[in-house]
Parts: C-alpha cells; structure tokens; sequence
DNA sequence: GCCGTCTACGCAACTAGTTGCATAGCAACG
DNA sequence: CGTTGCTATGCAACTAGTTGCGTAGACGGC
C-alpha cells in the first residue's frame, strides 16, 4: 500500500538503489514507515514492472554493482493520484495498550517496568528529533517549500513522542497512587 | 503475535463466543487492536489447539448455536509469561505522514482537505472516549484495581487524538502562513 | 412476499511483511 | 591471517492479516 509510495516520494527527491532506500528506510523517512531491505527490493521489482520507477545498473570502484532507480513520468503521475484520495484513517494499534489493559492478570512490577523502559525510549526519541529539526530546520518562520512537509512530518513525530511520555507518566502516577 | 493475546485478555475477562469477541474487538479493546471476525475465528482455532482456550457449545432459543470458549490455566499462565516480557516498541507507521512528506509532488489541496478530515475524526473520537470515560470511570481517582488498565488504556486513546488533533492544526497553520 | 439486518460460523485466495539464508568483494582491526 | 563489518542484491519459507464468498435461520419493515 504505502510502501510503493514512500519509495516513490523517496525517488522522486532523489534516486537511489534499493541499498539507499533501505538505509533511508532506516533513518529519516523510516521513522514513519519501516521496511527492512528484502521488502523494499521486492517492491522496487513490482515498481519496476508497473512502470512506476525505472533502473540502470551503473559500475563502482572497489564496491558491488548497484542498481540505480528514478522515477518515471508514470510514478509522478501515480504519486499525484494516490495524493488526491484520501488516507483511510489508520487506527492505532498496539501491543502494550492491550498489555496494561490486562496487568491484573500479569506481573504488575514487570509492566511497569515496560512503562519505564519506553518513557526513556520516548525521552530519547524525542531528543534525536529536537536535534534532527535543529539541524535541518533551525528557522521553522521560514521554510522552503519543498521543506514543509518533511519538516511537518518530523513536528507530528515529536508531538507523538511527547504524548507517548506523558502517557507513560499517567501509567506510573496511577500505579505509584493504587499501590 | 499480540492478537492472541488481546485475546486471552478478553477472555479472563469474561467467556465469549467469537462472534462476542468480533463485537469487542469493534469497540473497547478494538480501539487499540483491530481484529476481523475471519482472523478471531483463525487465531481462536490455533489458540485451541495449543489449550489456551476451551470451548463448548451452547444452543440458544430462535439463534445459531454458538461456540463459547474461556481461558484455561495454561492461557492464564501465557498471559502472565506475556506480561513478564517487554513489549517490543512498535515504531510508528502512518501513511499520512507519507503523504504529507510528498506533498509537494502531490495535490496539495486534496491533502489539505485531508487534514481537515482526519482533525474532524479525532474530533469525534475524543468526544467518544470522554463520554465512554464520564461513562465507566466517572470517578478516576478512585478506580477498583480491575478497572485501572482499561481506563488508562482509554486515557491514552484520549491523549493518543488530541496529539492528532494539535499536529492537524499545526499542519494547517503552516500551510495557510506559507500561501 | 421480498429486502435488509442481525446472529453465528467458517473457508479460500490473496497481499504485506518477517525471518532466515546466500553470495561476494573490499576494508579495517588485531 | 582470520574475523568483523560494510556495500549490494536477492530468494525461499513463513506468518499475519485482508477481501471475498458461503451458509442459515430469525426478525422487522414496506
């Protein structure tokens, strides 16, 4: 679903091999859409069959081969169409949610200690998307166009980061409060 | 993974058939982990199969017969396994951050219409919860001990929209200072 | 009397994504 | 000189979840 379309905004920002994406996959994009590499290389195949994207192989010194995709008029045009429809509204989902609505038929101590492992995940998150945004977006009062949206995206993620934290904060007040 | 064990949870609760479970997974717990009725009935067969869960039928009056099934020991024991080890953390995966990175490849009018919709539903879904909590919980600072984790699981649902609302609103802003 | 909806269960085919493995050359470390 | 790690691509087998369909009786509305 979303896949295709994250490497098609990706191409369409700069090409890459499926070993780029994979990487970028890992860092900024990935933050919001993880795809491991075997993904990523079987999509790009299916792309490439569609017409969405195009490849050339182009040789290197002292490394493998790689095999370098762009996108194609027919990608653009798809990334233009999939934008005008809407986003089927994801709902959330997750496994520790379901874990602390059933801590009374658990191990107390070791929930909470989940909740204190990822408020520090949360705490650390958002210290690398502070620094994140500091570097690429130091005046937020003046973006570029082409900046909005990643910028936007990074502001969602550090929002979500926040909120996962304080969440983590009620979890521990109620508990420390019952006991 | 988590499925199985939304589950158990909802089973030492109180006995179901899976039709029950499919209705609970379209409300309650289902606002944290969705589950179709075809992947309950699946996950309910291997789940039997691996004596998580028992069931017998029952014959209603004027009704299908139905299969109600309820948690053993070893499904009580899982659940306690379950709980003793960290809940991996789920990296977020949103298609509208997609979206939104691309923007500027895409129609940014439609995706502006997007926000708009998508600010209306966590409108809508904050309003829900607030009244499922005046509802269930309307005394929060004295919850029984089996009510905890449901109502902050459902505080976390709460923050969870507003987080999604503020990002809609600082989406719009931004787009409507860059015009 | 037909249509839609609710209760109740499930199979079959498919898609998306994960896990494990394979290959292969180069560089850096000890 | 062996091990680890990086670049670079991919297949195979599996699991989780979705989509579509089928069955079947009861109830209510028009």
């Amino acid at each position: 679903m979303a896949l295709e379309h994250a490497i098609l905004v990706s191409l369409a920002e700069k090409t890459a091999s499926g070993y780029d994406l994979a990487r970028r996959f890992d860092a900024s994009i990935g933050h919001f859409w993880k795809a491991s590499h075997q993904q990523i290389y079987k999509v790009l195949g299916r792309m490439e069959s569609d017409k969405w994207v195009e490849s050339h192989l182009v040789a290197q010194d002292n490394r493998p081969d790689k095999k370098v995709y762009s996108i194609t008029g027919e990608g653009r045009d798809e990334l233009m169409r999939w934008s005008s429809v809407p986003t089927p509204i994801e709902p959330l989902r997750s496994e520790f949610a379901v874990k602390l609505r059933g801590t009374q038929f658990g191990d107390r101590d070791a929930v909470l200690a989940d909740v204190r492992v990822r408020r520090a995940a949360h705490e650390a998150q958002i210290a690398y998307y502070e620094a994140s945004a500091q570097r690429h977006y130091p005046d937020p009062s003046s973006l570029r166009e082409d900046e909005l949206g990643a910028y936007l995206v990074l502001r969602g993620g550090i929002l979500a980061e926040h909120t996962g934290m304080a969440w983590c904060d009620e979890i521990l007040q109620a508990f420390e409060a019952e006991r």
